[in-house]
RNA sequence: GGGCGAUUAGCUCAGUUGGUUCAGAGCACUUGGUUUACACCCAAGGGGUCGGGGGUUCGACUCCCUCAUCGCCCA
């Protein structure tokens, strides 16, 4: 509608771990184990899942009305993705920023896999808090206390540590104790990390299940043993429980230390716990081999383009979260222990050694090359088995769905693009990540802009989750409120980077918005129109009026969008629909029952109601389409997609203000005969006392019809037997014929008097401050000062009203 | 434990570089309304010491400090 190439690009992932389950989960259902399927009879099944449910979010963005690129859908897994995916990968370990190594990562029992940092989610639990005793080695009865909340993981304890500043345990130096249980002898180490005073200042080191314990171990040059099998069983590294559940085995195993005499107490405890994001299963540290991304060199760029604005985040809170993690963060495990996803293109000969390529035929090729040996074959050849975390392929987005890793036009063209839209959540999983491929495989931002939408959230603020159920269907609320109703409603109040608490009552919103539309659109097409009859004056003034407000509107909604504020943009143009349009300025060129328009109204009407639907139409595309082809003769295939949104010309303050008093006016009728009870039909006569004499009758004819009023006097002195108020320095007289409560009414003058009186009170005491008549700018100053004539001006009328009804 | 952010009307939130007696919007609420576009509506209204305290300034919802409460992220 602004004349510009605007491509949204619609697209899914994959979801490797939560689509793997999904799909684990039907087969075992249908009686089916994965183990017993190859990979390729699984990953059959892992597609048909997927043409099942992926096209699900995309349909639900179609109904909404999303003005996406249909041609361009994108899907992780697809053959372009997939071909980017696979180059990035062989161009960064070609680069030496992936390597394979044994780390201590975050295990998954339940998928089996390995994920990353960001897939783990802390919750605080309830849980206990075990002091052990451990036999010091070569004495009868001395022992030392330590305090675990997993006490089977004792089993693989290779040391007991004690910060070396710790007085009570001096004479534990070079000392060993026995593990309960099993009585393996291990050393007592000393190191700073140990906090001496939390439980017994004595601490167990497990280094293999255990981030702290782990880095303790390398410092320590400690033995680690692996307790666990990957499905969370007791490995025989743990000598005892083999084979039993790990949570089984912690039961177990405190009534098998008490037995022991080992145990001396157990406290209730509270401590955060790692989940798995995808499969909800208590994570394990756990060390592994697995392939890593070097992040830091890689993410220097990708810091600075978001600390210097290269790349804007709106709002602005989150750079300081950005920076955060950048400054922070840690190599990145990409690969998972799963087949539904990118299998890692690395291939393995028989001695272990292996070689990068993008199919198995140029791996042969470069095994044969690195071996020497030309003898080869694919047997030979044994690719990794497992597959690339979801997230490194959805990185490469803003490339990918160009193809960008092969020279094109469109990538060419595109990139780097404008915007990103998403939410706050994702913005380490997703935002810093694009970031920072965008500036290593092309050297640019990825987007200029990163727009955060508002998060959905229940009304006890909880985010939507499909185990609470708390999470709205978007295709119902579509079917009952419509959905432009559902946009507006859900629009209105979501501000970038904010909560949003949804309620019913948001799409009610938006839907009565929609009725109120289509209910202006058939008053305005209900009018019989008359080339024969003159324009009122009322309609003329109106129009001119309408003109400037819309004027008005569309610079304000512009600055708006300009600014990034959606729902700003979005509430201006509504309170301008109902507000000035429909309440004000369709009121004022209504015709009488029954009574044609005249044609010229009709035209500037239609005029306005199509600007004003142009502006409506990015938030409302459906209702906004359909009058539009309604409200005036359209040729074929035009649509107001492609019309032309309304440009701002300059405005004219002056009418817009000057109208604002009118309406101050006509509110302050109809309180007078609301509160006199005087039907609105009944038509009334208004005088006006200006106290400059420079009244503008501009308005006069619409404020007449608006009112209801039989005429306008100007008058140069107050009117007897009259309720009267004031806008600005005017004062506005309505006749009562002796209905006029003179107690009432002095009342009321004298309170707004004495509001008047504070006021000049206040401000004179500004304008006599000559500190701030000399440092505050001179616009500030001057308008204190009309403040200040302004009400002198009013507390002199109001005075001599006073006078003249106390007589 | 570390960091970030919030606290404004009954509710959800604006308040755009400190400057109208400025405290605003929507919803909710109250009152009145059968004016044939709309009760999913119209009109009029009530309602907030801008979390507490202190400071800077001629001037603070806005800047600084502090306390309280809440939320989020990270360990």
């Amino acid at each position: 509608m602004s004349g510009k190439n605007a491509l949204w690009v619609p697209g899914t992932d994959h979801a490797s771990i939560a689509t793997e389950a999904k799909v684990v989960n039907k087969l075992k259902e249908d009686g089916i184990n994965k183990d017993d399927l190859s990979r390729d009879e699984f990953l059959k099944h892992a597609w048909e899942w997927t043409d099942k449910h992926g096209g699900i979010i995309l349909n639900q963005l179609q109904k909404l009305g999303a003005s996406c690129d249909w041609d361009r859908t994108c899907f992780t897994m697809d053959e372009v993705r997939s071909r980017g995916v696979i180059k990035s990968f062989i161009d960064l370990y070609d680069q030496g920023y992936i390597y394979r190594g044994i780390r201590m990562i975050n295990w998954d029992t339940k998928a089996q896999t390995a994920v990353s940092d960001e897939e783990v989610i802390y919750k605080e639990v309830q849980s206990k808090l075990y002091y052990l005793r451990y036999k010091i080695e070569g004495t009868e009865d001395e022992y030392v206390t330590i305090a675990t909340t997993r006490p089977e993981t004792i089993l693989g304890d290779t040391a007991v540590c004690v910060n070396p500043n710790d007085e009570r345990f001096r004479h534990l130096k070079g000392k060993r104790v026995l593990v309960p249980l099993i009585n393996r002898s291990i050393p007592i180490i000393e190191d700073e990390y140990v906090d001496m005073e939390f439980g017994t200042g004595c601490l167990k080191i497990t280094p293999a299940h255990d981030i702290n314990d782990y880095e303790i171990g390398m410092r320590h040059n400690l033995k680690s043993y692996d307790i666990l099998n990957d499905d969370g069983t007791m490995s025989e590294a743990a000598q005892i429980y083999i084979g039993e559940d790990r949570f089984d085995v912690r039961k177990k195993i405190v009534v098998d230390l008490e037995k022991a005499g080992n145990l001396v107490k157990i406290e209730d405890y509270t401590n955060k716990v790692g989940f798995s994001e995808r499969t909800d299963d208590i994570i394990e540290p756990k060390l592994s081999t697995q392939w890593f991304l070097k992040m830091k060199g890689l993410s220097k760029p990708a810091l600075d383009a978001v600390m210097n604005d290269e790349v804007v985040f709106h709002p602005k809170k989150f750079k300081n979260v950005y920076r955060h993690w950048m400054e922070n963060v840690k190599d990145w495990c990409i690969s998972r222990q799963l087949w539904w996803g990118h299998r890692i293109p690395v291939y393995y000969l028989e001695d272990g050694s292996f070689v990068v390529a993008e199919t198995a035929e140029q791996a042969l090729e470069k095994a044969k090359e690195k071996t020497g040996n030309a003898n080869l074959t694919m047997n030979d050849l044994r690719q990794d088995e497992d597959v690339l975390d979801t997230w490194a392929s959805s990185w490469l987005w803003p490339i990918t769905v160009f193809d960008g890793f092969e020279d094109n036009e469109d990538i060419n063209y595109y990139y780097p693009t404008n915007d990103l839209v998403t939410g706050h959540d994702i913005i380490f999983f997703w935002v810093a990540r694009m970031i920072i491929a965008g500036y290593h495989f092309k050297g640019k931002y990825p987007f200029k802009n990163v727009y955060f939408t508002g998060m959905v959230r229940d009304k006890l603020r909880r985010k939507m989750s499909k185990s609470l159920g708390n999470s709205p269907e978007p295709l119902k609320l579509i079917k009952k409120y419509g959905a432009d109703g559902v946009r507006v409603g859900m629009l209105l109040c979501s501000p970038a980077g904010g909560d949003l608490l949804f309620d019913d009552s948001l799409p009610e919103q938006g839907r009565n918005f929609a009725n109120k539309i289509w209910n202006a659109f058939r008053l305005v097409k209900g009018w019989e129109v008359s080339s024969d009859i003159e324009q009122p004056e009322s309609a003329k003034q109106a129009i001119m009026w309408f003109e400037q407000k819309l004027n008005q509107t569309i610079a304000l909604i512009d600055d708006h969008f300009s600014k990034y504020r959606i729902s700003d943009a979005l509430m201006t143009v509504y309170t301008t629909f109902w507000q000035e349009f429909s309440s004000w300025y369709l009121e004022a060129v209504k015709p009488a029952y029954q009574q044609p328009l005249d044609a010229e109204t009709y035209k500037a009407t239609v005029e306005f109601f199509d600007k004003l639907l142009r502006l409506l139409h990015p938030f409302m595309p459906f209702i906004t389409e359909e009058i539009w082809q309604l409200l005036d003769e359209r040729k074929e295939g035009e649509s107001i997609m492609v019309s032309d949104m309304p440009v701002a010309s300059k405005t004219n303050n002056e009418v817009v203000e000057q109208f604002e008093m009118i309406k101050e006016v006509v509110g302050n009728v109809r309180t007078i005969r609301k509160e006199k009870n005087l039907p609105m039909k009944e038509q009334l006569s208004l005088s006006v006392l200006s106290a400059n004499g420079d009244y503008s009758s501009t308005f006069d004819a619409v404020m007449e019809k608006l009112a209801n009023l039989k005429e306008i006097n100007k008058v140069s002195g107050k009117v007897e037997g009259a309720l009267s108020f004031m806008v600005k320095t005017n004062e506005y007289f309505v006749p009562m014929d002796g209905l006029v409560d003179v107690e009432a009414e002095i009342k009321r003058l004298e309170d707004e008097l004495k509001y008047q009186q504070g006021f000049l009170k206040s401000v004179t005491a500004k304008l006599s401050n000559e500190r701030f008549v000399n440092n505050a700018p001179e616009a500030v100053v001057a308008k204190e000062r009309q403040k200040q004539a302004d009400a002198e001006a009013k507390i002199k009328t109001l005075q001599a009203s006073i006078e003249n009804l106390k007589k």
